[in-house]
DNA sequence: GACCAGGTCCTTG
DNA sequence: CAAGGACATGGT
């Protein structure tokens, strides 16, 4: 962990607090984040909150509906967010996972972090962002969520040769505080969607770091 | 019509 | 390990 990335990356979580001050973001019981975190895999968020929605209207937006429900109902309310029938095999494999592990979501609230964190990992279909967009906004823990768009914003910053070992690097930097991680997040989500294009870093304030 | 979206897994070189 | 493709709908 080199002085100058640590250095950067305290820079970017200042600038981005300063520039959206505390913003909702994520909001929702625990339930919800998992199902969200698994329908936003590559697709906007406002198509998951239409998913959401309509399997909310058919009582199948937790854990335990989803583990009983029939998977050909449950595609159709998850359509929208493209894969559907990927995603709706990774519901259930999380579902699967919640209930033979912890018999139900409100035991999860007292697993430690880290044993949770190996337990979504080992789920098919779960990576390492799902499962710490979970942690972090499901289950308020302080598990830093890196995404396309940390890659993105942390490339604008010129902090070099950072393909891996980001999460590490802002969890160094932030205060061991929840609420610090899901705004950070948010911030550079929020951030990056707009300045940081996808391959150029035209606009960007970030830049100025350089 | 082309391109992209708050990833993950599998297959190749 | 890095890179490329598959998974799929919806918005610009």
């Amino acid at each position: 962990m080199s002085g100058s990335s640590s250095v950067k990356a305290r820079k970017i979580v200042a600038i981005l607090s300063g520039l959206f001050g505390e913003i909702p973001w994520w909001l929702g019981n625990a339930d919800e984040v998992m199902i969200g975190a698994i329908l936003t895999q590559q697709t906007r968020w406002e198509n998951v909150e239409q998913a959401l929605l309509r399997l909310k209207n058919d009582n199948l937006a937790t854990m335990t509906a989803i583990h009983a429900a029939d998977p050909v109902k449950m595609e159709e309310s998850v359509r929208c967010t493209g894969f559907y029938h990927i995603k709706t095999q990774r519901l259930k494999s999380l579902a699967a996972h919640v209930m033979d592990t912890y018999g139900a979501v409100e035991r999860m609230v007292s697993v430690p972090t880290a044993k949770l964190r190996a337990g979504l990992l080992s789920v098919h279909g779960i990576g390492e962002e799902t499962a710490d967009s979970i942690l972090c906004y499901g289950f308020s823990r302080t598990s830093f969520v890196v995404d396309a768009y940390t890659e993105r914003i942390v490339r604008c910053a010129g902090i070099p040769g950072k393909k891996s070992g980001l999460k590490e690097m802002f969890e160094a930097v932030l205060p061991d505080d929840p609420f610090a991680y899901r705004q950070t997040h948010a911030h550079i989500v929020e951030y990056a969607k707009r300045f940081c294009a996808k391959k150029r870093c035209d606009e960007c304030q970030i830049a100025i770091l350089n």
